[in-house]
RNA sequence: UGCCUCAUUGUGUAACGGUAGCACAAUUGCCUCUGGAGCAAUUUGUCAAGGUUCGAAUCCUUGUGAGGCAACCA
């Protein structure tokens, strides 16, 4: 289960154009031949899937080209982060597997960007600006037009350098000035048109506190950490596509101010690429959205299984190979696809049945008499706790007269292909014995107790004369068993239909009724199930111990994800 | 409408001008003391129209469709 070590990208099949680009600028001998990536969330929320993709991006090409990734706190916006974020969000990057090489804080540079800042001024590449908000809007034009001049476009630096102190030391309100870069007014890239650089914000900042009145803009922010980190290949989402002009435009006034990285004698020029982020069925990804269901109380917490974050994702079971291995699976496109969540899912089973210890339950009992079988008598059945493991071990569970056995595994009139419990029919149950069925007792309409015999000759459900049994029952002993609560959640907001959620109500999709639990009988091993543990309720599905709400007297269990078809929520 | 981007089977992703392949999904068969897993097989695709070329998913042109940009968010 630990981790030591970051996880590589294994993969030689799939060269995505991300990894061309970087191949290429290896090739081309650009910077000095190392692969600096970086990772840079706001920590202003908790990581979802889709974060996860991109996550698997920053580290996977480093770990590919052998460079190094850097975790950073994209902190410019003082209004909504906190450090309970920050700490969150670097335990689930390392329970994903990986490890980042540096660590930093984007405020942890403010002075350096506004000595930036002041040199542009003095270069008369920026100016304060005291257009209000609305019209700034009218300023700038729309996009078939171009804008027109602030009337304080030409002001000297001395007089914008005064104001720019000033804004920092807060004498100005917020949206009354402004600092802008001088670019292009009538640019058809709108971001072009003389851009804000610098804002007012009277907010404090979970880290610098009250020390700055105004702060950068992502915009300039960001490409001055990429380039004072020494980053080299700076991967986003497609969103940013048009930021990039702009990108670029900050690398080159860094360039005149002979402020980028040198290593190894060759000046390290970061640059940016887009591709699309995550999209999956049934499953919506707006950190907006997702805060929305936690302040308003509709899930447990961030960490609730029902949400798409790392944290619900982990306490829901999945484990971070099966999330890496989606991450490797989906690609790396520029294409805004839709991913079938079949695919996590099947990622999910598919680690799970290597790992996951194998128990037997029954989530929705019917009693089941073994008339031959006198009370007290036990029927040992030796299972194995992992087929797919054989160092894994075996248990003994104990047969007796009295069995649960699953409501769906008899039929009083038995179906063309079914090879279960009905009158009449002989089945195994697994490990212990064969069972024929003789009658059933009905209280009303429904069946409550189905009875028959066993074949003493066929032990452990071997029959003496070879004859072939189709069908294979899993059961628990009415004396013996333990029952657990098992918690049954929907999907995330299981929409109808992928990703509808016209008005954006979505979260009233989430009912009460996206989580049921139920009572389980399980074997009595589970009685002491380790919380975080994976467990294969065979022929139902994979459920995890939860570490959080446990009863006290026994474990509760979140399902995690349902073998194929299997089993229908009652 | 101005600029930018994208389009390969149901879904996602390969094929750097040379046989359209892989995975998930679906279907079928085999096997099994999990009707799971495993094994085998099958079905379905280059948005459209032109052009360049011996040869185009790939290059060019036009069109169509989808998305992004017009926060003092990131």
């Amino acid at each position: 289960m630990e981790e030591n070590t970051t996880a590589t990208v294994e993969s030689d099949t799939s060269r995505h154009f991300l990894r061309q680009w970087i191949e290429d600028d290896l090739a081309a001998g650009k910077n000095d031949g190392t692969v600096v990536t970086r990772f840079p969330p706001e920590p202003n929320g908790w990581i979802h899937i889709g974060h996860a993709k991109a996550v698997c991006v920053d580290f996977g090409m480093a770990a590919l080209f052998n460079g190094r990734c850097h975790l950073r706190m994209d902190d410019t916006n003082p209004s909504k982060e906190s450090d309970d974020f920050v700490e969150e969000l670097k335990k689930d990057i390392t329970w994903l597997g990986f490890q980042w090489d540096e660590f930093s804080f984007a405020c942890d540079r403010f002075d350096e960007m506004w000595d930036i800042a002041e040199e542009l001024i003095r270069r008369g590449q920026a100016y304060v600006c005291e257009l209000s908000q609305e019209d700034w809007k009218a300023y700038r034009g729309i996009p078939t037009e171009p804008g027109r001049f602030s009337p304080t476009r030409d002001r000297s630096a001395e007089e914008n350098l005064t104001l720019f102190r000033q804004m920092r030391e807060g004498v100005f309100a917020e949206g009354t000035h402004c600092l802008r870069a001088k670019i292009d007014m009538s640019s058809p890239n709108i971001h072009f048109r003389d851009p804000v650089i610098y804002r007012i914000v009277n907010a404090p900042h979970y880290h610098t506190g009250t020390q700055w009145h105004c702060y950068p803009m992502y915009d300039f922010a960001h490409p001055i950490e990429d380039a004072l980190e020494g980053v080299t290949h700076s991967m986003c989402t497609l969103e940013f596509e048009v930021h990039r002009p702009l990108y670029d435009w900050v690398i080159d006034r860094l360039a005149e101010q002979h402020r980028l990285v040198v290593r190894d004698g060759k000046t390290i020029r970061p640059q940016q690429r887009e591709f699309a982020r995550l999209n999956l069925s049934y499953t919506v990804m707006s950190k907006r959205l997702l805060r929305q269901l936690v302040e308003e109380g509709r899930v447990e917490g961030w960490d609730d299984p029902r949400m798409p974050t790392v944290a619900g994702m982990r306490r829901r079971g999945y484990t971070p190979e099966a999330i890496r291995e989606f991450c490797e699976r989906i690609g790396v496109s520029k294409y805004e696809s839709q991913t079938d969540l079949a695919l996590l899912e099947w990622c999910v089973r598919n680690d799970l049945n290597r790992r996951a210890t194998r128990r037997m339950a029954v989530l929705n009992p019917i009693k089941l008499v073994i008339d031959n079988l006198p009370e007290g008598v036990e029927l040992n059945a030796e299972l194995p706790n992992n087929p797919e493991n054989p160092e894994a071990g075996t248990r003994i569970l104990k047969c007796t007269r009295e069995l649960w056995i699953e409501r769906d595994d008899f039929m009083e009139i038995p179906a063309k292909k079914f090879f279960r419990v009905s009158v009449g029919n002989e089945v195994r149950l697994r490990g212990a014995c064969l069972f024929t069925c003789t009658h059933f007792v009905k209280d009303g309409d429904t069946v409550i107790e189905i009875h028959g015999t066993y074949d003493p000759e066929a032990k452990g459900g071997n029959p003496a004369d070879g004859r072939k049994i189709k069908g294979t029952l899993h059961w628990v002993s009415v004396t013996k068993a333990y029952a657990v609560d098992v918690r049954l959640y929907d999907r995330l907001f299981s929409l109808e239909k992928p990703m509808e959620c016209p008005s954006g109500n979505f979260v009233d999709a989430l009912t009460p009724d996206s989580v049921k639990t139920i009572r389980a009988w399980v074997e009595p091993a589970l009685a002491t199930a380790v919380p975080g543990e994976h467990y294969q309720f065979e022929r139902v599905g994979y459920f995890t111990a939860d570490s959080v709400a446990s009863r006290p007297d026994a474990p509760v269990f979140n399902r995690t994800v349902t073998l194929k078809d299997s089993f229908k929520t009652a």
